[in-house]
DNA sequence: TAAGGAGCTTACAAAATTGTAATCATGAAA
DNA sequence: TTTCATGATTACAATTTTGTAAGCTCCTTA
């Protein structure tokens, strides 16, 4: 899947963090690049490979296939392969995966709140 | 703060995913390495770097600093400053730092599932 | 005058993530 | 037999994040 070097301070630091804190293992599964988007898609239906292509927009091809691996992998979501040709897969949430809906719609909301008030208090530069 | 190069492809695509995703917005907010953390300890009480430092246990003058900065950068914490010799320094949750709270409990509760999910299903490699 | 402790800061290096471009497998259809 | 579309994979390069080690600035006390 990827390359890490587990004897680094940078991955013994990591899994201690995620060790003693959920917050920072589940941060650790959804936290990063395109993850967050790719579930914003998926959670109001399974969709293909292409679909989410197109609507993520600016996303290569193997972004997109090692993200959707990964989450498979931490079993956020499904693979559905058809048997046709050309090729037809879709991507379709698992009930943990669906599960983080909520949480997201919390941090999102509290995204808005800082925006706002970074806005409101311009004070700064 | 740091040296970023704002015409990369990296950067594009960052800023248009936490433009138009929340989520997003948020975790490029907090959801660094050592953020959730020092978020941790804090929402409890104010703070000073050294007691930060040993809490962390691991983590780096340099990593501290340099997070404690964005953070009070990004309003999640005010520094406090004390006239003293030693220095004396504390560091304390604004009101939209603590507004984290509840976001945090939620995704470390999912964190928590998700963990126990796959030690229930034992059955991957 | 030297040492010391708290809280940084700096230059540098290692590691991880993300992006680019080319290629591949399938099997139907031209 | 070549072409086509889909859903990938590969080797490589750029960018970003994280860590290392040293030094710096107060002012106080020895």
């Amino acid at each position: 899947m990827k390359k890490i070097k587990l004897s680094s301070t940078n991955q013994i630091n990591k899994n201690y963090l995620e060790d003693i804190c959920m917050g920072a293992y589940a941060l650790g599964i959804i936290g990063s690049r395109w993850k967050l988007s790719i579930f914003f898609y998926l959670k109001d239906r399974p969709m293909r490979f292409s679909e989410l292509k197109q609507s993520l927009g600016s996303i290569t091809e193997r972004m997109l296939a090692l993200n959707l691996a990964e989450m498979e992998r931490d079993k956020l979501l499904t693979r559905i392969v058809f048997a046709e040709v050309p090729a037809r897969v879709i991507y379709e949430l698992t009930p943990i995966g669906k599960a983080l809906t909520s949480v997201w719609d919390q941090l999102g909301s509290w995204g808005r709140q800082h925006k706002d008030f970074l806005l409101t208090n311009v004070s700064d530069g």
